[in-house]
DNA sequence: CTGGGCTTCTGACATTTGTCATCCGGAGCT
DNA sequence: AGCTCCGGATGACAAATGTCAGAAGCCCAG
């Protein structure tokens, strides 16, 4: 028996994969939460085998909360279970030591499967995600870069990113510059789409 | 017997409300298809007295789905189930036809519910949602400033978003101005979210 | 038929962005 | 100790963006 935890914001969702995944008969749910913050707890009170964990969540995103269980519930191995498949949150599951990733949009069984997988112990990944993943590579922003155009999102100017980053309005047009460089766009907004969609953000 | 067609283009999510929805003992699931174009076939093939719709899909998108499943399929009615409760897609859901409206974060119960009521003759809506869509009220942009926003929102710059629309880049960039009043914004980043969040695009 | 609103355009202007060259100090490598 | 790379900064410049006033045509409601 597979004891397994679910954490997706969305009721209706969440309700209806439990139901689904209890269909299986070497399934079942112990768990069920709706905020990433409230993962840990419940895996501690619980012992699930394998988390599924949504990215998109209140409180704590999923990756994150990946990482928080592989350190305090080392016996749970999670799978990451998300719209998006995005490269970048491949990558990023992988380093929070996600066992599993698998996109919303994939069969049914491969989820059941990917499950059964994790359980005993391998490494399972949407096939297709993963050479994309390779063909797009790791991000080629450092740090700051990344800072500003994550301030830049919701459509900020120049001068309040660089109050809210502590920097001067200078330093962070040129990081922005670098940013469009690297990204090989023209100006801001497409730079955070492209950079936003690898998931280098 | 409420026979049943859903549409969603996320397969795990589209077997998992199918398998949660069977179990109800006065519903079937007739059809269930992943692309908004298919719904149309689907409906006459099938007969569903209703249509469940998630907005997001290759194709059509759900709302216009709906509108032509009220034309071309009468006796169907339709049920706009989403994850983002954008006061503006509800009115844009009431304008095309739909009956019901859904966001995919209300406790399960609540479709089965709404299903009910909707094959019944009646009209449903998320009561939270109803309330903040009177309160945000309708678009204050012409149709114009509309077109505009749209092009701008992949990062357009002032001369691209003219030659999409045939329009010179002055007038662009009055159309931009004009839109960055009416929405109280700074920029035209910012215009273009807060118009999208109200669901003005 | 007159006024008002929408669309389209122009030109002028101030502000914001994006680019570039250059500089400094610290961390890390050889 | 030298070298290089990165974070941070400055200043100058060109290009894009946002604002404003004005003007013409169109259509619709009163």
């Amino acid at each position: 028996m597979i004891r397994l935890l679910l954490a997706d914001d969305q009721e209706l969702i969440r309700s209806a994969l439990a139901i689904m995944l209890a269909l299986e008969q070497d399934f079942e749910v112990v768990a069920s939460v709706g905020r990433g913050d409230e993962v840990a707890a419940a895996a501690r009170e619980h012992h699930p085998d394998v988390a599924l964990l949504d990215i998109e969540m209140p409180g704590l995103d999923g990756l994150t909360a990946a990482g928080v269980l592989a350190r305090e519930a080392p016996q749970c191995r999670s799978v990451i279970l998300t719209t998006f498949g995005r490269p970048g949150y491949l990558r990023r599951a992988m380093e929070s030591g996600a066992s599993g990733f698998v996109v919303k949009d994939s069969p049914p069984e491969q989820l059941a499967d990917a499950i059964r997988r994790v359980a005993a112990g391998e490494r399972v990944v949407d096939p297709a995600l993963a050479a994309e993943s390779l063909a797009t590579g790791a991000s080629p922003l450092t740090a700051r870069e990344r800072d500003v155009l994550v301030a830049a999102k919701s459509g900020a100017s120049v001068s309040d990113i660089a109050r809210k980053l502590f920097l001067s309005d200078g330093t962070v047009r040129n990081y922005l510059s670098n940013a469009i460089a690297k990204t090989g766009t023209r100006n801001r907004s497409e730079a955070v789409r492209l950079a936003e969609e690898r998931g280098w953000l």
